[in-house]
DNA sequence: TTTAAATATAAAAGGTTTTTCATGAATCCA
DNA sequence: TGGATTCATGAAAAACCTTTTATATTTAAA
């Protein structure tokens, strides 16, 4: 379990680190704002502690850019602050708790476990969405607005790819790539059969096309209408 | 958004209760530990708000017998018991967050926010295990120790359902029903062929055979050695 | 130990999915 | 417009997965 400390006061900093060490964590220090908010992105974290008050980039400024850029981590914010309003402003701004100094260590950890325990099991979603068209992931099904689509698995697979790269064009080199995997060109035209298939399925009966083609390129699924 | 109140202090749980109303939560209010139980059993909530001293079982109780049943439900508590070790104690039991009376509304409702926040993405587990079998249901991968196997589609549905069921035996008919979608005898002998096939990639170059005939009966994946 | 029932397994058959191949349609550029 | 390139698509072939069949093995009870 990897843990991200951004506290400035050394002293404070180094007494929490070894707590934590002690309770077998891998701790991550940076001294401000904005070298955690750099080691939050760069490296997957377990949860981090963020003091509010920190040269360069204070606090609640980092929570708030981690959030926009979607990365979840539990977030425990340690703060001077002990005001109702500071606190409520905390987890507004997609904290997940908010400890005041003084504290005592053993309550840290707790509520570091109980955000590790609660986050733990969270992950990335199961379904896959572009406009009406549906994926689950976990059941296999595919929905087109409320029609059910049986997709063979190479075609699941393929949509699959197209749906994660929505919006974006994939070359046939790259999805023979990710869905077959190949890593040399064989010759062959599977790619091409394998979209007319699911085009088939997938965008014959519909008004709105969904899979378009760039001559010379490859394929998008479009994202907007 | 349904929220679980367990309070038994009318007066504070008529204040929460509306307060909770006017922020658009659904409540619900338990005055004892008891029924609190039960309702959070028998209904899903999207968090609960649960105070620790309650007659006929008390708070930690009740969160610790819903834990054991796997029931995941973000818990605050809420006490009037502001020393450490209570605190820590009450995030050890489960509980997802620990606020000490008196409180002011506005940081109640920022954690409980925060707690639904925080859940919201959470789910099922997408992979299963047993031993040193594991099957991640969304990569589809399955692998036993550090070896990967490679299963058909139908070997991957009947191992799913076995897991599913690890230690308990599970019928022929049953896995009929539930693999192969027949609820009829159709006089095949479809699953046994299955099991073989199954067994001959997950149990047969391992000394410890998961996959157990229970002659009669039908097959159990053992959980324990 | 013998016998009958239940289960295991190999191999063939059957069905489905995927690839290859051949041809036709669309697009681009001179 | 004509020719070349790229893409689409139907059909045959190959590969693959599932079921059936037939036979062997195991187990439990007499």
């Amino acid at each position: 379990m990897r843990i991200l400390l951004v506290e400035d006061d050394e002293t404070l900093a180094s007494f929490i680190e070894s707590g934590l060490r002690e309770a077998g964590f891998a701790v991550d220090h940076a001294c401000d704002g904005e070298t955690g908010l750099h080691m939050a992105v760069a490296e997957p974290y377990d949860a981090a502690v963020v003091d509010i008050m920190l040269p360069r980039l204070d606090g609640l400024s980092l929570i708030e850019q981690l959030r926009s850029e979607k990365n979840n981590i539990p977030v425990l914010i340690l703060s001077a602050k002990r005001s109702v309003s500071d606190r409520v402003q905390g987890l507004q701004t997609g904290g997940d708790d908010y400890l005041t100094k003084p504290f005592a260590f053993s309550e840290l950890l707790a509520r570091i476990q109980a955000l590790i325990r609660r986050n733990s099991g969270k992950s990335e979603p199961h379904t896959l969405q572009v406009g009406d068209l549906t994926m689950n992931l976990l059941t296999r099904n595919v929905t087109r607005g409320r029609t059910k689509i049986d997709l063979q698995p190479l075609e699941f697979s393929l949509l699959e790819y197209l749906i994660r790269n929505a919006g974006n064009v994939v070359t046939k080199t790259m999805i023979m790539e990710h869905v077959w995997d190949y890593n040399f060109d064989p010759q062959t035209n599977v790619v091409e059969v394998g979209v007319c298939r699911l085009r088939d399925k997938v965008d014959k009966n519909y008004e709105t096309k969904l899979i378009r083609t760039v001559r010379g390129v490859g394929y998008v699924l479009e994202k907007e209408t």
